[in-house]
DNA sequence: ATTAAAAAATGACATTTGTCAATCTTAAAG
DNA sequence: CTTTAAGATTGACAAATGTCATTTTTTAAT
C-alpha cells in the first residue's frame, strides 16, 4: 500500500479532499517497525507528529526505583504523540512509547501540519477528539491509581474484562495494574478465600459478581 | 458588568465577532458563587459547559478511604468542565470542583455551543488549547504521584515555589502533595537535619539549593 | 501580657505494598 | 512419559507512609 492509500484508509483523515491528502503526503513519511521497538523516550522533544496506522503500542514511565509504570495502550488508527501546547511547534514526550506489535507509523512534520491542517480548521475536530481520548485514558489511570488499592484494581479488571484477564499472563496484568506479581497473587487468593472468585487450572471464574463489583464501587461503606 | 461585557473581556472568546458573541449570550448565563461552593460532584453529568471568569477553583477526588485527593487548581479565564468526547452532547464529571474563592462562572448550553461554535470551527482551537492545558496538568500530576516519593515532592515544591510554600499552611501543602501533614512535617525535619533547608519561625529557608534539586532530579543515581 | 484556639510536631503503632528467594505448578519439548 | 523451563505462589522481611492521640508551638483575641 502506498503512503496515499494508507492515509486514505484512516478514519482520522477521511474528511480531507484529495488535494489536501496530496499535500499531507508531502510532509509525511511511513515507517515500519518490529515489536519491542522504542519509538521515543520521555522528556525528549520531536518536530514530528506520530500516528499509529496499524499495530499496538504502550506508553509507560520509569519511577524513582527504576520500575516501569504502565500508563496505557495506544491502539491502531490513533495519534501517538502527546501534544501539550498548540502554540509550540515541537512536541514534548511525557512518556516512553514502545511498540508491542509489528507496527506502521506515520511521521508528519508537525509545524507544517499545524499550519496547513489545524490553523485552517481542516482536521481540528479530529485532532481534538484524539486529544480527548488521551485525556480520558489519563483520567482512568488517575482513577485506578489514586482512588483504588490493589484489591480494587484487580476486582475492577476481573469484573470489566474477565476474558482479557484470563488471556494475559499474571506478570503482564500486574504490570498493567502497577502492582507486583506477588501482590496480584495474594489478592487473587484473598478473593478466592472470600468465595468471590474461583481459580480452576489458573483460570479465574467469578462466583459472586455483586460482591466483586462492590469492592471497588462502594467506596463509602467500607 | 453585563454578560456580554464579561464574555468580551475573556481571552478565550476574543476571536468571536460581535454577532457571534450575541449568539453566545443567548445560550449562556453568568453566576456568582461564594468560596467553598461545590460546583459539581464527580460521576455526575451536565448539559452545560462551565467556564471560570474570575476566582479560583480546585479539582479533587475522593479515594477509597474517604481521603480527598487534590488534583489541580483551576485558574480564572479557563474552562472548568472536563469534556471527554466531542460526539457526546453531555459532559461527564471525573472530579469534584470546589470554589476556593468568590467566583464568577459562565454556564453555556453545551449542545448549542457545540453546534454553533465547535462544529463551525469558530472556537475549536481555543477549546482544544483548554483541553491541552488540562491534559498537561494531569500529566504533571501523574509525574509527581507516580515518579516521586514524599521527599521528592516536598523538595520540588520548595525548589519551584518557596514563596507559595511559605504562604500556605502546612496542612494545605500536604493536601496538594497528597501526603499527610505528619509526613510533611517529618520530611521537613529530615531536610533540616541534612542542612538542606532551615526553618526559622516556621519559615523555610533554602540552604543548599543544589542538593535540594538533586533530590528529585537524580532519579537514577539514587 | 494572658489566655484560648489553631496549627504543627512528635511518638507509637498499623497497614499496605514491595522485595527477594525458595518452592510449587503448569505447559512445552523431546 | 519424562524433563525442562517458564510462570505462579508463598514466606519472611523491609520500607514507606498513614493513623491517631498527645504535646508543643504559634497565632490571634481579649
Amino acid at each position: 500500500m502506498s503512503l496515499k492509500e494508507v492515509i486514505q484508509s484512516q478514519n482520522f483523515f477521511r474528511s480531507l479532499s484529495e488535494k489536501d491528502i496530496d499535500l499531507l503526503c508531502e510532509i509525511t513519511t511511513l515507517h515500519h517497525y518490529n515489536k519491542k521497538f522504542i519509538l521515543y523516550y520521555e522528556n525528549t522533544s520531536s518536530k514530528e507528529l506520530y500516528f499509529l496506522i496499524s499495530g499496538l503500542a504502550r506508553s509507560y514511565k520509569i519511577d524513582k526505583h527504576d520500575n516501569e509504570i504502565f500508563l496505557h495502550y495506544i491502539y491502531e488508527n490513533s495519534l501517538i504523540s502527546e501534544v501539550s501546547d498548540l502554540k509550540s511547534s515541537s512536541i514534548y514526550a511525557y512518556s516512553n512509547i514502545e511498540l508491542i506489535e509489528k507496527s506502521q507509523i506515520l511521521k508528519i512534520q508537525y509545524e507544517k501540519f499545524k499550519r496547513y491542517f489545524l490553523d485552517t480548521n481542516l482536521l481540528c475536530q479530529e485532532f481534538t477528539q484524539e486529544i480527548l481520548n488521551r485525556s480520558h485514558q489519563l483520567q482512568s489511570l488517575i482513577n485506578r491509581e489514586f482512588v483504588f488499592d490493589a484489591v480494587s484494581k484487580v476486582s475492577m479488571m476481573i469484573y470489566d474484562d474477565l476474558e482479557m484477564f484470563n488471556k494475559l499472563k499474571r506478570h503482564d496484568i500486574a504490570l498493567m495494574l502497577h502492582i507486583q506479581p506477588a501482590t496480584l497473587s495474594r489478592v487473587l487468593s484473598r478473593l478466592k478465600r472470600n468465595y468471590i472468585i474461583d481459580i480452576i487450572h489458573g483460570e479465574v471464574i467469578i462466583k459472586d459478581k455483586e460482591a466483586l463489583c462492590a469492592i471497588y464501587k462502594d467506596k463509602i461503606d467500607d
